[in-house]
DNA sequence: ACCCATTCGATCGTATACAATTTGAACAAC
DNA sequence: GTTGTTCAAATTGTATACGATCGAATGGGT
């Protein structure tokens, strides 16, 4: 066993889906450190499953690029390459000023009173110290974009951002540096701003920098410490 | 056993991957009807592996989009509803302009070739007749698109788009008249030939306007025959 | 002391076995 | 003729078993 990671819930009628999305988690919020080595027979442990359900869960995260699984090596939690995270945030600037867009058309009241709750949450985290906080503030940040992403009303988008701010925030854990968010949060605000006056393009335009703000927060040099593992695996 | 879609190669060497590629084929090119039933153990006959293997490859395709899973009720190739095929739409009109100004930072001399390449096998299936032309027709002209985006060397996007494209496919095969393709193809030609311009801005108008096109050729009112099963399925 | 071959342990890949659920049909009641 | 119920066959869900592959440790040779 190598990592403790499981929470301690009563793992009563695990299926795969939970699984998934218990190691998604996970990794997302880095209770599980890029690298880290999934084996089946650990994890089905943790869960009290057969290999067989983890094999499952395995396969849908390697295909959500959450972690890699290497032929008759194992899976492990993905460690995105600056490559890999340059390809990200470069996918997001594509899609996310038309999901902005796209969302605009079908925004009512209640959906910018959840939004500004978001918003204020995300601001209550951003004030609070401690690893924990941080954690849950780049999940508050992310949030922001999936709701944005759901209130296009199109599932293919809603899946793609779904994948592509899981693996933001693996690679914000990753290579972020500490003072981002705070400026972020202020950002997002003024998406919304921008939205509710109606003015889109200036809004397409602030969430397009948001964006770069995000990638220019990252010191992507190869990296920390066990990065030489990482090297020489392959 | 219900189907019999499987090419007759000699099955050696068939792993989760060639299954599913093979699904993927016979299911883009309309090989398998929307609707039709997946038995894990039929399948699993056609390929002569183990319903494990099976169960694999349909739930990657499942991930996809090109297959629906009903939990104890078994795998069925999917069925676009026209809701469904709007997004997946939807989502190209967002990403594909973005993907043409990417593909052209990085185009050189061999890609136009390719690309005019592609072009000419195009149209040399559009000038013939029958059925098997007719898929190849609908694969060539995703080939385009897929091409375009493999240029942009983010592997991301090119995801993505497998994902958008081979989805359109069937739905073109599902909801398509006749006449459609053969105004796709010269599109496509003025397509490249803005790009060669270097007038990106056109080129992208265009890519818009085409992928409007494609989708306006669609007939989605609901449909032949077997659609009440399907309105009360869920 | 260093290098290469061999062996052994651990882990993955695939097949099979068994339990749980669904489905369709036969049959009885209205 | 239709509706409701019971039961058997078929199909999926999950666990386990066994063979295959990889990596590290071991040992002999130079």
């Amino acid at each position: 066993m190598k990592t403790a990671a499981a929470p301690a819930e009563d793992q009563i009628d695990v299926s795969t889906q939970s699984i998934r999305d218990a190691i998604r988690d996970a990794i997302v919020d880095r209770r599980l450190a890029p690298g880290t080595k999934l084996s089946e027979a650990d994890v089905g442990a943790l869960f009290n499953v057969s290999r067989t359900l983890v094999r499952g869960a395995l396969q849908a995260l390697s295909y959500e690029g959450l972690v890699n699984v290497e032929k008759n090596r194992g899976a492990f939690v993905a460690y995105p390459s600056p490559e890999e995270a340059r390809q990200i945030f470069a996918t997001r600037r594509m899609i996310e000023p038309g999901i902005l867009r796209e969302a605009a058309k079908h925004m009512g009241l209640s959906h910018f009173q959840y939004l500004r709750q978001l918003l204020m949450e995300e601001g209550r985290l951003m004030n609070e110290r401690g690893q924990m906080a941080r954690r849950a503030e780049i999940k508050a940040s992310g949030d922001f974009h999936l709701a944005l992403a759901s209130m296009t009303g199109n599932a293919v988008l809603q899946r793609f951002m779904d994948e592509l701010v899981a693996r933001s925030s693996l690679v914000i854990a990753l290579y972020g540096q500490s003072a981002v968010s705070s400026c972020g949060h202020q950002e997002h605000q003024d998406i919304v701003t921008s939205i509710e006056r109606g003015d889109l393009d200036r809004a397409c335009q602030q969430m397009a920098h948001h964006i770069d703000h995000i990638e220019a927060d990252l010191d992507m040099r190869e990296n920390k410490g066990s990065d030489l593992r990482e090297a020489f695996r392959r």
